[in-house]
DNA sequence: TTGTAAGCGTTATCAT
DNA sequence: ATGATAACGCTTACAA
């Protein structure tokens, strides 16, 4: 390994001017810096970062914990995000740590690890409405970054996350227009931000038009085919069953339309499924049959925008300029529709009552 | 962060005696001890990892990197695994860093990572046939160990690895007692050196008992279900359709099970399937209908053992003495039976000849 | 514009 | 059994 002192012998500087010219400091000669440069090239010089780290107190390393089992089953897109963070990060030539946590205790890992003191951050990944994560982090004073948001108002930390309360009305708003008055929501789980998050949309957006889905027509569950067209099939045999579908993931969607047809019902005719579309390799909303619409937002955008805010964050921007909250676009496809005829009618607060 | 100085100045001794103590050096009093590391634990020390590493000339950090579009369709367990070998350096108080690589070249974010000299070591997976970063990482000469190994022999650095051509053996063993004369063989993904190490199995087992398997009846495939009912259904409508499955894994036999059920053959009254079980919580084999024969090795046994040869190779230990191959256990269950009456023939070479 | 020297927090080599 | 002191490889005042 050549080290900064090899080439300033070579050279005959010292290794504090080789450093200089190396880190683009504006005093040095222009002409050693190319000497410099050329140099260090030619002898393959890579700055040992354990010792810069040292001097400048940082290790460059950003933790990332998976909560195990929950996070696999429930997070296809977990993946997908840290290879995205990964590549981002490695352009500021910083790594990212990857840890486990078990059900018991989420917070153990991030105690640990900022007990070693060996991180300069973290980024949180899947907030629940209550996150512990967030409130131990806080407390101990640790740099992090979430990707998505607790709660549904604005918090006091660096976030990114698409709006999903917008999400949710956009598509309640596209389904009545069509004349849909009976919409059931398939969301995710319920301790999820997100999920709080959309069902609120989902709530107001119908309340402002004077609708109402009774408690049995929204369901909380995994984002997984088969939650999909179990739902669906319970809820196609009511007397009153929806016209419309709103899904928390394609995945779900997959299992509604599979639901439809089994029952014999068209899509879009007797039928109409929205998804919200995270824009995972796996599930492509284009390819299903019909091709769905969606509210779409590319879960790997996130991962720039994340890396950013990371890096600023620890060179002391503000938190509350670090807050990022994109909308999602919806893109009309073939499994929307007007509603059938005769089933413009609506649920009424007696069927939630009843419910 | 209290350091070594702020204690010592605490006791009035030296750093380098609060140092000796605290890493157990035989020399130190016994009483100095005690004060050192309760004043240790009162002031909360952690050591500085970077200094540490720093001055041992080691990181502490081992890499682990996914082949993004691939490893994700692939090879479900890569989750189970980094998470299993996460828990497992963190004993050490080492950190697993991860990254991800694209599919036009693999052994990119090892040159990079390499040339970084961060990383103490990689951890690779799912070799190849032909693994391109093994064979970057011996030219380069950076401490690696693989879960698996490439090849059919045994190879010059350290592995883990379950012995695949032993069970493939295994499992034709089990179906020719039974009868079975004619194996179908849905294998995985060719160019993966365990798929190639259980074929060279499979065709051994078959050579020593005067069996033969058409090509046709040998599939390569992603471990998938959607595979493992396609090609079941194909292959069953053959006039001399296997009386047998052996499947890669769990999910593919899922999907033959399906297959099975809609072609209206029980198992294992007319189809007998066994596959090999990596043990992962999502597809439990004792849960199908029926439960399912298999060989079994848990993948997540693996990651102490890596674990293990990676601190071993950093301390110096030969290669050689850093290598281990376990075998599969053979659990017997209800997706196997005696070969249907009638259906005791072999295929001959000329079945062979003709595919 | 460049060099000298101190320091980042440890560990290891000498002394004592 | 303990203490000085010198490393580890780099950055950064401060001097020149």
């Amino acid at each position: 390994m050549t080290k900064l002192k090899d080439i300033a012998a070579r050279l005959g500087l010292s290794p504090a001017t080789v450093s200089r010219a190396l880190n683009g400091f504006p005093e040095v000669n222009e002409q050693t810096r190319q000497r410099v440069q050329a140099v260090a090239r030619a002898m393959n010089y890579r700055p040992n970062q354990i010792a810069q780290k040292l001097v400048s107190g940082r290790s460059g390393m950003i933790g990332m914990i998976l909560r195990s089992p929950v996070d696999v089953a429930t997070d296809p897109s977990f993946f997908e995000v840290m290879a995205g963070l990964s590549s981002r990060l490695a352009d500021y030539d910083m790594d990212l740590v990857f840890h486990a946590s078990n059900a018991e205790d989420e917070v153990a890992p991030y105690r640990r690890l900022v007990a070693k003191a060996t991180l300069d951050g973290f980024i949180l990944n899947a907030p629940t409405v209550e996150d512990q994560r967030i409130q131990f982090l806080t407390a101990a004073g640790v740099p992090f970054v979430v990707h998505g948001r607790a709660g549904l108002g604005v918090p006091d930390y660096p976030f990114f996350d698409i709006d999903n309360a917008a999400l949710a009305r956009q598509s309640v708003a596209l389904l009545h227009d069509l004349g849909h008055r009976r919409i059931a929501f398939l969301n995710g789980p319920a301790n999820y931000a997100y999920a709080a998050q959309r069902l609120s949309g989902f709530q107001s957006a119908l309340a402002a038009r004077g609708l109402v889905t009774p408690t049995r027509f929204i369901r909380h569950d995994r984002l997984a085919e088969d939650y999909g067209q179990r739902a669906a099939a319970t809820m196609l045999t009511d007397t009153a069953a929806p016209t419309a579908f709103l899904c928390a993931s394609t995945l779900i969607a997959a299992g509604v339309l599979r639901a439809a047809r089994k029952a014999g019902l068209s899509v879009p005719g007797d039928l109409s499924v929205i998804a919200h579309d995270d824009a995972i390799p796996q599930f492509r909303a284009v390819n299903f049959e019909p091709a769905l619409t969606v509210t779409r937002a590319p879960i790997r955008d996130a991962c720039g925008p994340l890396t950013d805010k990371m890096v600023r964050l620890l060179d002391g921007a503000q938190s509350s300029d670090l807050q990022t909250m994109v909308t999602a676009d919806l893109i009309v496809r073939q499994s929307t529709g007007p509603v059938p005829v005769g089933q413009q009618g609506g649920w009424n607060e007696t069927s939630v009552v009843a419910d």
